[in-house]
DNA sequence: CTGAAAGCGCTTACAG
DNA sequence: CTGAAAGCGCTTACAG
C-alpha cells in the first residue's frame, strides 16, 4: 500500500507554477487565471494526483471532517445520514464520520463535550435526540462549533437546519386515504408529549375536517413499538368494528396493527387499510408491504452537509441570508399493498 | 475548535526525556525503561495530551486505518461489524472506517482496486460477499495487503478469518428443538449453493438422525425474503399438517412463516414453533419474539481487527503461527417467545 | 535503552 | 493574480 504517488510539488512543477498555486486550485479558491488552472488540473490528471489528506490536516490546522453526532437504534437511519453527507463530502474534499455518543444524566452535554475535545472536527451534525438538547444546542452555540441539526422539535434559529413538515406529511397521507373512499379512519400516534407524533396527528385532524368526516373518539395511542401497535388494534376493533383504515404514526406500530389484524382473521388490505410513517427498511420487506411516509433522510443530509462545508470554507462576512438556514423537505407518500380502496358497502356517519 | 492542545514535544520536555521516547510510549514500542514510561505517562495525563492523528499519519507514512469493504443491504450488520471493530482499534490509537462497495461485472476487484489505489489503508476486513470473491482475494494476496475475513466460505488459508461453525450451530437448534419434544420437524433452507445454508441444513439433518426422528421429505426451500418464508408455509401444510415445529436457516423466513401461519389461525407458539437464524434486529421486536441462532459479529470484528492491529504493527518475522489464522466463534442459541414444548397430542412415525 | 536531526506533503501568512 | 519560506506535530532511520 506504501505506493509512490504525486505530491503536490510534481503536479505544480509539471504545470509550470507554484505549489501555492496549485494548492489555490485545489482548495476552489479565487484568484487564479483560467489557463493556469487548467494547466494545473492536466497535470494533476496526469500524474494522477491526490491530495495527502493527513499533510492537508497538518498543515491547515483543520480536518476537513464532518461527524454525525447520533444516538438512535435504527441503523438504517445512520446509515441513511452517512450516505448523504457523503455525497456532499466527497466532491469538496472532506470526510464523513459517523459517531455514536450516549446521553449521561439524562443529557448528551458532557458527551458531547469530550468528544469535541479530543477530536478536531470541522463541523458536525446532529440527529434527534441530540438535536433537541437545548443544554447541549446553548454550549454549541457558545463554543462557536458550525453545527447542522436534522428534524429539530425547538426552533433554533442560529444553527441550519433541515426536517420535514409532519403536519402536512400526515395530511396528505390521511387525504389519500381518504380518496380511496374510507370514511372510518383512525390513527394511532405515539408516545406523549413527542412532538412529531403531536404534529403528524394535527395533520391527521386536519384531512378529516376537510374531508368532513367523523372525527369521534377516532384517536389511539401506542409509544412507537410494534407490541403497542398490536394493543392499539385490540382497542380499536373493541370499540368499533367499522374501521376500515388505520393510520400510524410511525411503522412499528403499523406493522402491529397488521400483524394483530392477521391474528385476527382480517384480510389487508381488503378488510382494512393500514398506513405507517417513515418507511423502514421493513416496510418494504413484510407482507402485505406497508404504505407509508418517506423522510428524504440522506437528501436531508447531504444538503446540511454542503451548507457545513461553505460555511466552513467562506469567511463568516459571506455568511448565508437567514432564508437559508431552515429547510423544510418534501416527504414522499408510499403506496404498497397494505392500503387500497374501500370495497363492499361504507358506513357513514 | 481551533483549541491549543499540547504536542509530544511538550511531554517529552515535562518529563524530562527526548521526543523519541515518548513518541516509543505512546507507540507501545519496546525499549523503554519502566520509570521513563511512566514519567512520560504521567506528564502527558497531566498536560491531557492526545497525539496528532494527521501528524502521525504524515510521518509514519500509514494511515491507522482499518477499513470494512462491505455489500450487504443490511445496516444492522454493518453497525455490528463498525462498533467491534471500534473495540479493537479505539485503544490501539487505530481508525475504524465502513466504507460501501459495489460489485461491477459480477465482481468486486476493480471496485476494491480504485479504492486502494486512492486510499491509505493499512488493512482492510471483508465481509461476504467481499470475503467469497476469489479473484479479489487473489489479487490482495499478490499485493500483499493486510486482510481479515469475517465468515469466508472458502479456506484461504494465508489470510486470518473469523467465522461461526454453521453446521454445529444449527445442530444445537435443532437438538433444542428435539428437547422440547418436538418429533416432526421441517427445515426451510436458503438459495441453492449458498454455503451457509447448506451447512446449516446439514446441521440439522444431523440432529435428527441422533433424535432418531422422522427425516422424510421434511426439507424445503425458500430465497432468503420474507415472502419466501410465506410460500414455504403453505406448501409444508399443503404437505402435512403434523409439522409442530420449522426451523428456517434465515429469520426473515421464519418471520414469513410466523405472518402465514397468523393468518392462517394458528397460534404462534401453541400451535406451531419457529425457530430462525442470526438474530436480526427484528426477531426481537416483534411478536411472538423469534427464536433464532446469533452469531457474535461484533466479537469477531473485534478480534479480526486486533489481529490486523498486531500485524501492521509488529515485522513480518513475528507473525503469528497458522493456529493463530483462523478462528469459529462460538453461537448463542436464543430463546424467546417462537418456541415452546410441545403440548398436545403427539405423532411420531 | 536513548537522543538530535531530517522530513512527511501540505497550507498559511507575508510579500510582491 | 502569484511565489518563496516557514512550519504544522509527529515518526523514521541513524548513531550512539
Amino acid at each position: 500500500m506504501t505506493r509512490k504517488l504525486a505530491t503536490i510539488a510534481d503536479v505544480a512543477k509539471r504545470a509550470g507554477v507554484s505549489m501555492k498555486t496549485a494548492s489555490r486550485v485545489f482548495n476552489n479558491a479565487p484568484n487564479v487565471r483560467a489557463e493556469k488552472r487548467d494547466a494545473v488540473l492536466k497535470a494533476a490528471k496526469l500524474l494522477a494526483y491526490r491530495p495527502n489528506i493527513s499533510a492537508r490536516q497538518l498543515a491547515g490546522n483543520r480536518s476537513y471532517i464532518i461527524t454525525h453526532l447520533y444516538d438512535n437504534p435504527n441503523a438504517d437511519y445512520v446509515a441513511n445520514i452517512y450516505n448523504g453527507m457523503r455525497r456532499a463530502c466527497d466532491p469538496a474534499g472532506f470526510y464523513a464520520v459517523a459517531q455514536y455518543v450516549a446521553p449521561e444524566e439524562g443529557n448528551y452535554l458532557s458527551a458531547v463535550r469530550a468528544y469535541l475535545d479530543r477530536h478536531y472536527i470541522d463541523a458536525i451534525v446532529l440527529s434527534p435526540p441530540l438535536s433537541d438538547d437545548l443544554k447541549l444546542l446553548d454550549e454549541l452555540s457558545q463554543r462557536g462549533v458550525l453545527t447542522g441539526l436534522v428534524s429539530p422539535t425547538n426552533d433554533v434559529s442560529q444553527f441550519i437546519s433541515v426536517g420535514i413538515d409532519d403536519v402536512n406529511a400526515a395530511y396528505q397521507m390521511t387525504c389519500r386515504l381518504c380518496e380511496l373512499g374510507h370514511k372510518k379512519i383512525a390513527f394511532v400516534s405515539g408516545p406523549d408529549n413527542h412532538a412529531s407524533s403531536d404534529a403528524r396527528r394535527t395533520g391527521f385532524k386536519r384531512a378529516l375536517e376537510q374531508y368532513n368526516l367523523e372525527r369521534h373518539n377516532n384517536l389511539f395511542q401506542g409509544d412507537f413499538s410494534l407490541r403497542s401497535g398490536m394493543r392499539a388494534y385490540e382497542q380499536i376493533t373493541q370499540q368499533s368494528t367499522d374501521y376500515t383504515a388505520i393510520f400510524a404514526a410511525n411503522d412499528e406500530m403499523a406493522i402491529g396493527l397488521i400483524m394483530a389484524a392477521l391474528r385476527d382473521g382480517k384480510k389487508i388490505p381488503q378488510n382494512l387499510s393500514v398506513a405507517g410513517f417513515d418507511n423502514t427498511e421493513f416496510a418494504s420487506m413484510m407482507w402485505p408491504s406497508l404504505s407509508t411516509v418517506s423522510q428524504p433522510i440522506a437528501l436531508m443530509a447531504e444538503e446540511t452537509a454542503k451548507r457545513l462545508i461553505d460555511m466552513s470554507t467562506h469567511s463568516p462576512s459571506d455568511t448565508p441570508p437567514s432564508s437559508y438556514i431552515k429547510k423544510a423537505f418534501e416527504v414522499n407518500i408510499i403506496n404498497r399493498e397494505s392500503t387500497a380502496p374501500l370495497s363492499g358497502s361504507s358506513k357513514d356517519t
